[in-house]
DNA sequence: CTTTGGCACTCGCGACTGCTGAGTGCCAGG
DNA sequence: CCTGGCACTCAGCAGTCGCGAGTGCCAAAG
């Protein structure tokens, strides 16, 4: 096991290699820290480190970088979270209380932490899986055509158009509205399949075909529009990545265009707590060379969503942890009020 | 005025440095092309066309690459437009036939135009200036709260929730929505002020005030949602930018980040027919080193909105431009289908 | 007046060299 | 187990140098 001295060690390491984005030696680490021993010393400490993994030298004669297993053991055992500061809290709230709508508040909040973190932003669009129903509403716009409007109570709304196989009445429509609406408003998204199952039986027969139509497109809206969209910002900030560019920062762009892969990136995160995947950690070969910070967010105690940052495995994690956790709860509230 | 040799002598110029990205010299000029005169008479054309601002040198001892004017000369009178090969036009057709929505139509756009072009694409959303109104709804969701729904012609939707100073009945709402519809259904976004403006008049004393703010709402949503949205894609293929990667990349980075820069970006390109923008033609500075190729699209013969793609001003010009006017005129198309 | 070959000149670039200093590992003594 | 000392390594920087691509100018030819 390593001696508390060496994890002391390890922690400032690496806090000295984000700050500088220089290897660091046994001289400067005495300088910088109190550590109260010689830097010979630490060069024996530092040896140990290296013979575990925990850091390396990108050469001989010069000092040493944290491995991605060095991180991860900084980031579980050595660093807290850092709290943001009041009035960087204040900047937060009063900046997501601006927004109008989803759209909005799902914008400025990726804006919010790109600049926060300095970093590459990720938001996730409020999941629908576990939203309820807060009002279907049904257009007639031609004698067979229905546009069905889905409004969840997380303020997202969906359309659909429908091509009825038969026309049908303004009567027959409101009739089937009202009776929808009864059904599922108020209920989760899951559950609506056998809520509306057996709608359709209680039509006069001319209408069936197009009632079953609507609920098939309903159905299939839910399910549908349950893979999530997501919004990124911030890759301005990729710039800083390092000083042999194109070759670091291509298949990160390209990650980045991926939906699928950020998707299955935030996916990956933990439903509750906070999540950091380092390097390596990264199933997408793109991102090797990057860390992903995420956590859930959501109106209520139960996540809806989640968000995070990208950004090179030489990060800040305490202050980026911190920012990320800050923003992730403010957006919750601001969920909740609307 | 420049001979029709010294003109031919840009051509190749540009077409050699597009393709090498190195300054291009005499003799390699008179190699790779049949001019049918000798190095020395290339270099007195070349003197010419330096002094006249066309061309430009590095550095003393090197070849010579085209300047901004150079590029606009070339765009204007020496290249034409590349129409695409059969195969590539039958490729964008399929690609672009699998969309179910807009927003879908719009994000194939994208990643087709960029990969095509192997560029930053650009594709602003069709605009609601020129679209007319399908169908406003009214939906009541609780006593002093109505839902606002605007479905525009070319299938998008926007919504807005109302808190109104006062509860307002079923059959009001009912009412209002009726009335509101057979006055503005049909009819443009620009027209539907005056054809609103009386209609509260015509309510009950204690509607009126939350008819009025409806109203308002309506107005509202189509005044702001006229500045369009745009969506972007293929940001990776910047790295293949230059060599001095931080420095060009950045700014570009940032200006795509910025909505409102695209958008003026966008708005400044001609209404019809193609726009190219090269170099210091762009007034945004951090576009500066890049030329923007643009063109309106639309389902009929009237644009709604423009697409394009952004790159380094050493661009593939007749190829792009053939890519841009070919993408757009099929979406132009599945636009005008749905 | 235009074209052409010749020629001297410029200068960026890559290869090579030597030096410096940060950093290391090891060892012997406290 | 800690520490100071010492020899060793090596990346990076600055300086030098030769090459070669490319130029401008000129005088002769068409």
């Amino acid at each position: 096991m390593l001696s508390e001295r060496r994890l002391e060690v390890l922690r400032a390491i690496v806090q000295d290699y984000v700050g500088t984005e220089e290897p660091v030696g046994s001289k400067a680490l005495t300088e910088r820290h109190r550590l109260g021993v010689s830097p010979a010393t630490v060069r024996n400490d530092m040896a140990a480190l290296e013979e575990e993994g925990f850091i390396a030298q990108p050469h001989t004669s010069a000092g040493r970088i944290p491995t991605d297993k060095g991180y991860r053991l900084f980031v579980d055992r050595l660093a807290g979270v850092k709290p943001l500061s009041t009035p960087e809290r204040r900047a937060i709230q009063n900046f997501l209380d601006g927004a109008v709508d989803l759209d909005d508040v799902v914008g400025r909040t990726v804006r919010l932490l790109a600049q926060l973190t300095r970093q590459v932003a990720v938001v996730q669009y409020p999941s629908l899986t576990r939203s309820t129903v807060r009002h279907v509403e049904l257009l007639s716009l031609a004698p067979a055509r229905v546009m069905l409007v889905l409004i969840t109570d997380t303020g997202r709304v969906e359309q659909r158009m429908i091509d009825c196989p038969a026309p049908i009445g303004e009567i027959s429509l409101a009739d089937l509205r009202a009776r929808l609406n009864s059904r599922v408003v108020g209920r989760r998204f899951t559950d609506v399949p056998q809520l509306v199952a057996d709608l359709a039986e209680s039509f006069e027969q001319e209408d069936r075909g197009t009632v079953s139509t609507v609920l098939a497109t309903l159905l299939e809206t839910l399910v549908e529009e349950t893979e999530e969209r997501l919004m990124i910002g911030g890759t301005a900030n990729l710039t800083r990545f390092g000083h042999d560019f194109p070759l670091t920062i291509r298949p990160v762009l390209e990650a980045l265009e991926e939906q699928v892969v950020l998707l299955k990136l935030l996916g990956e995160a933990k439903d509750s707590g906070m999540t950091v995947r380092i390097g390596h950690e990264n199933a997408h070969e793109g991102l090797n060379s990057t860390s992903v910070v995420a956590v859930g967010y959501g109106s209520g105690d139960e996540a809806v969503a989640k968000l995070g940052v990208v950004g090179p495995t030489r990060m800040d994690y305490p202050g980026t942890m911190g920012a990320v956790r800050a923003v992730a709860r403010y957006v919750g509230q601001i969920l909740a009020e609307s």
